[in-house]
DNA sequence: GTCTATAGAACGATAGAC
DNA sequence: GTCTATCGTTCTATAGAC
């Protein structure tokens, strides 16, 4: 008689790590629909098929479960706007693309945005949490910096600051005018986002 | 024998108006230091000298309160950016000011700087105070760009865009960097606050 | 048998409603 | 002031991997 192929079982550490990046997964779709304070424990376990227990098992609590998502997220260079920063290409083309696309995906960011915004805001009245973000915040302008090295390397362009300098004008300002659109679409918005570029990169 | 003067009684609807204006006056407060979420409508109460019933007598609940309180906080142009930019002094002696001022009176603002930021995440959820939000930010950016219009008027000031855009920029990017540096206060930030208003006031 | 990831109950705190 | 609901966290029991 023929042997039924086995399904090889997970090992734990396996079978750990599985759950973590399910939980994982439904904390990032639960959170971006109901906010930071508006999700409970108990909604991204169940959204991920298990209990608060998974949770516990695999994070030290909801603090940690976001910061793990942050760090998710900002692993994986998302956004199109570095990727216009490094290609090196002249900012002309670099300012039709962005109002060109400017309102097309915002949309699409708006729940993670103002979880984002959210959880600003909370780490604003708490000294470890602050720090945690900061340091999550660091890494994105090092990021904006290292993009801009490329640039300049790869063009010779010039800047009107140091590049950390142009790096951290660059991230707060797009992601300013960012959530300033999401609130209110005005469209006056592209054309300044494309202005500025032209002035920061040079 | 001499008449005691009477104290007019208030009017029930007088009695009524002083104590919602006295629950406003303590909310305002107890908002900024505590946050939207960390606000009960209990210490909003005991702050006021009331109990829970006065404020349920008064507002529909919590989200009734905050919308209030919004409504009656009318912007007052506090800001000492708006007054140098107004002032019509040259570019560099507002960058020194600002660069000397950035983190001296930053602290003051931090509650209530986290509170609004919190409230606009708030707002990006929900369609009705994003509607009022969006009112109050437009009214922000007429007074940036009439502020700039004295500006031109005094000096003749160029600009690098439309007196509009360049408000709406300005505006964009001095809360952003405010923000950054209420979460995080690197030393570069006035540095480049001051190379921004360069940059911007022409 | 031992260890541990997870389920699920229990706890303590706190909120908003009325 | 009470009442109910809910949340984050902790604790314990258990099933399954080793």
């Amino acid at each position: 008689m023929k042997e039924i192929p086995k399904k090889p079982r997970l090992s734990r550490a396996e079978a750990k790590a599985r759950t973590r990046e399910e939980l994982l997964k439904a904390a990032r779709v639960v959170f971006a629909r109901y906010g930071y304070h508006g999700t409970s424990l108990d909604m991204v376990a169940e959204a991920a098929g298990y209990t608060k227990g998974a949770v516990y098992a695999n994070f030290s609590g909801k603090e940690d479960l976001y910061l793990a998502l942050l760090d998710n997220n900002l692993s994986t260079g998302d956004s199109e706007l570095e990727e216009l920063i490094i290609s090196g290409v002249s900012f002309g083309t670099v300012s039709d693309k962005i109002t060109e696309n400017f309102y097309t995906e915002l949309e699409d960011d708006r729940d993670w945005a103002a979880l984002t915004v959210e959880f600003f805001a909370h780490a604003m009245r708490n000294e470890t949490i602050r720090t945690k973000l900061t340091e999550r915040i660091r890494l994105a302008q090092d990021y904006y910096t290292s993009c801009l090295e490329k640039r300049i390397a790869a063009t010779g362009a010039e800047l009107p600051m140091s590049v950390e300098q142009t790096a951290t004008t660059l991230f707060v300002f797009s992601n300013a005018l960012t959530l300033l659109a999401l609130l209110d679409p005005q469209p006056e918005l592209p054309g300044i986002s494309a202005r500025m570029l032209k002035m920061l990169l040079g």
